[in-house]
RNA sequence: GGUCCGAUGGCCGAGUGGCUAGGCUCUGCUCUGCAAAAGCAGCUACAGCGGUUCGAAUCCGCUUCGGACCUCCA
């Protein structure tokens, strides 16, 4: 198993991997509450941990992957009377809110497969556990740690800390938090504002209402990954990822709800954190207005966009950056990566029809370059250092196309083995056919064979000296997105 | 106000106490009927000020600027 480091955000250090049960991982990501489409920002989240995911797998563990849907218990706005997010939407649209949350889901979904990100093993919902979130609370109000008011229950954040450290993930001491708490209104039910809801009472006007020993009522945010964690990873687990906006408060109580109802007080090993994607140098957020969907992106339909990307792009220009480091969404950036990608692409595709001969090119170390494609990913799953590689390698590739050095032929079916790993299964880019239908390659195939005549019969215009002709053919294949190379050894192809 | 993080060349973006990140752009050359690629070469930076060190962009301190979180947010 390679020696994977990863950037724990719990201890604030670079640890070495070790997983619990070996070579099984499990890992819990927080997914999207499900009351409006998922914007870019949403999805760099969910792509650097795709990422993740596919490299654990790549170097043997065998994961377990659950990346929940939040479809009840979070509320609008900032006090806890605040409505429920889909219950909101529900009512403004006249809707049952399962009709809010599966139309959303859906876009989630979609948006996931657009931007080749896997799905995970299990994707739990939070309406679907109502029962283990009853039975955890009961667990944790017979633990002492929470309290019944009105028929809601809180999490006693000072009882918990009396026993356990509160505020470890996110840096906070407890005295901090309390001096420093804005006085919100409508929290009378509370015993002190850093307490929060396990379950809240509902009344008549509630859509989402479910049987409890308090009464009737809906379970709070922050529970529902407490209880899918613990129910599908054990009450102790590998890995626990989400956005870094979400370590303060979501992470932070869930950790206490994990402690609070099981007692055992280190329930998630490694803590990692995505950074936020930005927008001339602020959060992409709706509240700022510059949230892109990416919808929005491919057609380039949107205020701050010269024009459309493709998923792949976006994919890619996403891993060129880490996934702990912010990143600054920018036209030019995303040019830059359309043109790296294609290069890449390209070289890719160079590899596939080059032939070598039998004598390995001493100077060319497939191993060493295999290492740095490993040690990169190694070290806090870096995709940029990765690409930088893979980007050396190209020129490798190039420079044996050219002939201005030689492989042998099991060099290069070694690079093409790292190629295919590396930026197929790992990075997960779709560079040519290999995910098109059997069909759709046929009948490509059968442009192949068009394209190349049209090509042959320039060669031999050109070899009559007709270039008109020549180039007539040329003009009429550039339409169609197919630029000709020529060189000593004749005419070569690509399509864009 | 509190907590934390960041500041890298024309742009994006890695990184480490001493050894070329990489991509994009730009310039020159090679190749070439032209073109496009590709190759080679050039432009070569680490916010400012101090300190530690044989040596710091990398460690420490201060300053300036920016951001995140402290309320829902991936």
């Amino acid at each position: 198993m390679q020696p994977l480091y990863i950037h724990n955000s719990l201890s604030r250090k670079k640890e070495l991997f070790e997983a619990i049960n070996p070579p099984h991982v499990g890992m819990y990501v927080c997914g999207p509450t499900v009351y409006s489409n998922v914007h870019l920002g949403n999805v760099r989240t969910f792509l650097s941990f795709d990422v993740i995911y596919r490299y654990l797998e790549f170097i043997g563990y065998k994961v377990r992957y659950v990346r929940n849907i939040t479809d009840v218990g979070h509320l609008v706005g900032d006090t806890d009377e605040g409505e429920d997010k889909i219950g909101k939407i529900a009512r403004l649209q006249k809707i049952e809110p399962m009709e809010v949350v599966q139309k959303y889901t859906n876009d989630f979904h979609d948006v996931m497969r657009v931007f080749n990100i896997l799905p995970p093993s299990i994707e739990p919902t939070a309406t679907g556990h109502i029962i283990e979130q009853i039975s955890s609370i009961k667990k944790i109000i017979e633990n002492g740690y929470a309290y019944l008011v009105n028929g809601s229950v809180y999490f006693s954040v000072r009882k918990f800390s009396e026993d356990y450290p509160y505020g470890e993930l996110s840096g906070r001491k407890i005295d901090e938090l309390m001096n420093n708490t804005r006085d919100l209104d409508g929290q009378s039910d509370k015993r002190d504002p850093l307490d929060f809801a396990l379950w809240k009472n509902a009344d008549d006007s509630h859509l989402m209402r479910w049987p409890s020993p308090w009464g009737i009522g809906f379970p709070g945010w922050h529970l529902e990954c407490s209880v899918m964690s613990t129910k599908y990873l054990g009450e102790e687990f590998d890995i626990h990822g989400g956005g870094m906006d979400l370590k303060f408060p979501h992470h932070e109580c869930e950790i206490a709800q994990n402690i609070g109802a099981n007692k055992n007080p280190n329930p998630i090993r490694y803590w990692i954190h995505g950074n936020m994607l930005t927008v001339n140098g602020r959060k992409m957020a709706k509240s700022e207005g510059n949230g892109f969907t990416p919808e929005e992106l491919i057609t380039g339909n949107h205020k701050l966009l010269e024009r459309g990307y493709s998923p792949m792009t976006v994919r890619f220009f996403m891993l060129m950056g880490h996934y702990a480091s912010t990143l600054d969404f920018s036209n030019d950036a995303l040019q830059a990566a359309e043109k790296g990608l294609k290069k890449l692409c390209k070289g890719i595709d160079t590899l596939i029809k080059l032939s070598g001969g039998k004598v390995p090119n001493e100077n060319v170390d497939i191993n060493a370059f295999k290492e740095k494609c490993y040690n990169a990913m190694n070290d806090d799953f870096n995709t940029p250092v990765l690409i930088a590689t893979l980007f050396d390698g190209i020129k490798t590739i190039n420079a044996t196309a050219e002939k201005i050095i030689e492989l042998s032929q099991n060099q290069i079916d070694q690079l093409l083995k790292i190629y295919v790993d590396f930026v197929e299964h790992v990075l997960g880019i779709e560079w040519d056919t290999a995910f098109k239908t059997e069909e759709e390659v046929s009948m490509i195939m059968n442009e192949v064979n068009l394209v190349e005549q049209l090509v042959n019969l320039r060669s031999e215009l050109k070899e009559n000296k007709d270039w008109d002709n020549a180039d007539k053919i040329r003009n009429i294949l550039s339409e169609f997105g197919i630029t000709i190379k020529d060189s000593k050894e004749g005419s070569t192809w690509s399509h864009e």
